[in-house]
DNA sequence: TCAAAAGTGTTAGCTGTACACCCATGG
DNA sequence: CCATGGGTGTACAGCTAACACTTTTGA
């Protein structure tokens, strides 16, 4: 049983898929110093777009949540826990596969890494591409990747968005060059520290380590602040929770609560 | 060919639909004073949840985008153009119908109005109820309204979300009682006026009304600033960018490009 | 001429930004 | 002892919040 006409599939009720924009924190492609996110991309093997390079996803099944649809699209191409997932936007427009396949797609992106800790490994149909020289994209891929980096632009100021690129523990020194890397733009060193410093968002590890030639630098780790049963109020899950406050003003930031990441998640296979 | 079991409907693959929240700015239920939320909810004549109150919305289905499926389970219920339409949030939970029916919603908040003007008519199946009165609702629409509140108080600073609900003309005094009756705080008078004035978003239309028997006060109007080409840059429409804003920080505000909504729209028949 | 709402001025305190400066370390 | 990055002090500009004040109107 093949598909139909291009007509005949425009007919069709629309299918269901999530896409994911997965990011991480990668070494500079001249320099080797970490400042350049990279994203992990699949090769398509089916029509339409057979060959081009597209977001990890999946289609969506039953009884299966979005966040778990993506969590599982992620696992497909990385075999890192993700240290953040939130829905970014969903992409419904009949024309967006240009080839009369009625398909709305829920985009959602991700943090995976910990400098040190992702593996950038290419297979045949999966391979990390920078930002800054992606491919051309299947579908309407591209747009929903500049969505996300926007996105991560605009939340990379919220202490729980930048520890999950960055890893657990980092000098003050590391976090700034991951800020400027991210938003693209010049912070002065020393404010910079005050106010992450004055947040009360960080702590000390006690550790220092030294990095160049130079005075060691301290340590810092975010601290997890407790558990505000927000959810159990409203019965929002986290990550709607995340979605709300993206929309919120600068203002009120962070009073969110954090809970490990992905309670349903089964432990990982590596 | 009537609906297996439960469990056979959860293997069907999800359904698509959207829901619509419908705000306007109504008469408080106490004193006549327009200072309420209301929105439309229609009567479910299906199981499940027969006869509860839900979310206007319907089926997405072939060929047609998001938006317009939006704007049509708008339609069904109001007779007013929308004013602003912004998708909100995709839901997902295979749990969320209690029914085993699995069903994915993408939640659209949209805003009507102008004060004077919209028509609170209560027929068999839609009535209009005070934020503050809501009956129990259908699925888990208690939920998107939730969200969709949230995410009105969190946005009504910008220019363009105030603009949507209060009408073409308007003086700073009902503009103020607009932002307090929304975002439901104690706002200065003095601070409001001059932080409007000096966004440079207001224009004095010359024009001076009295609303009570004192003092008359200017008429303002929103200035529309110019059409930015943003969307022709990206390829972005102009809800996607605004729901990018949304994720953005206070400081950049409302360097939207603003165009007439809904461009597809047929002419409305009323 | 008085009450009530429209509209203006003034100040204290907070925050962001720029930039000068001192400190610790290995070579 | 010096170059280098780690880390601190300080001063100014601009914004916000609070509130006292003046203006305009109809009754």
């Amino acid at each position: 049983m093949g598909f139909g006409n291009v007509s005949e599939r425009r007919m069709q009720p629309p299918q269901i898929g999530v896409s994911v924009v997965v990011l991480a924190l990668g070494p500079d492609e001249h320099d080797g110093t970490p400042g350049t996110l990279w994203m992990p991309l699949v090769k398509r093997v089916r029509e339409p777009f057979l060959g081009r390079w597209a977001l990890p996803g999946g289609s969506l099944i039953s009884g299966k949540s979005l966040e778990q649809a993506a969590y599982e699209a992620l696992s497909s191409t990385t075999d890192l826990r993700p240290q953040y997932l939130e829905q970014l936007y969903a992409f419904g427009d009949p024309k967006r596969s240009s080839s009369g396949l009625p398909m709305v797609s829920i985009a959602y992106w991700a943090l995976v890494g910990g400098v040190e800790s992702v593996d950038f490994t290419t297979t045949t149909n999966v391979q990390w591409f920078s930002e800054k020289h992606l491919p051309e994209l299947a579908f309407d891929h591209r747009r929903i990747v500049d969505f996300a980096l926007t996105r991560l632009r605009h939340n990379v100021a919220y202490p729980r968005v930048a520890s999950r690129l960055i890893g657990e523990r980092f000098t003050l020194a590391q976090l700034h060059r991951v800020f400027e890397a991210v938003t693209g733009s010049e912070i002065d060193v020393a404010n910079f520290r005050r106010k992450m410093l004055a947040s009360g968002q960080l702590e000390e590890t006690g550790d220092k380590i030294r990095e160049g030639r130079q005075r060691p630098a301290m340590v810092y780790r975010y601290r997890m602040q407790e558990h505000h049963d927000a959810d159990a109020l409203h019965g929002w899950t986290q990550e709607e929770l995340r979605t709300l406050e993206d929309a919120a003003e600068a203002s009120e930031d962070a009073n969110a609560a954090i809970v490990p990441l992905m309670p349903w998640a089964n432990p990982i296979t590596r």
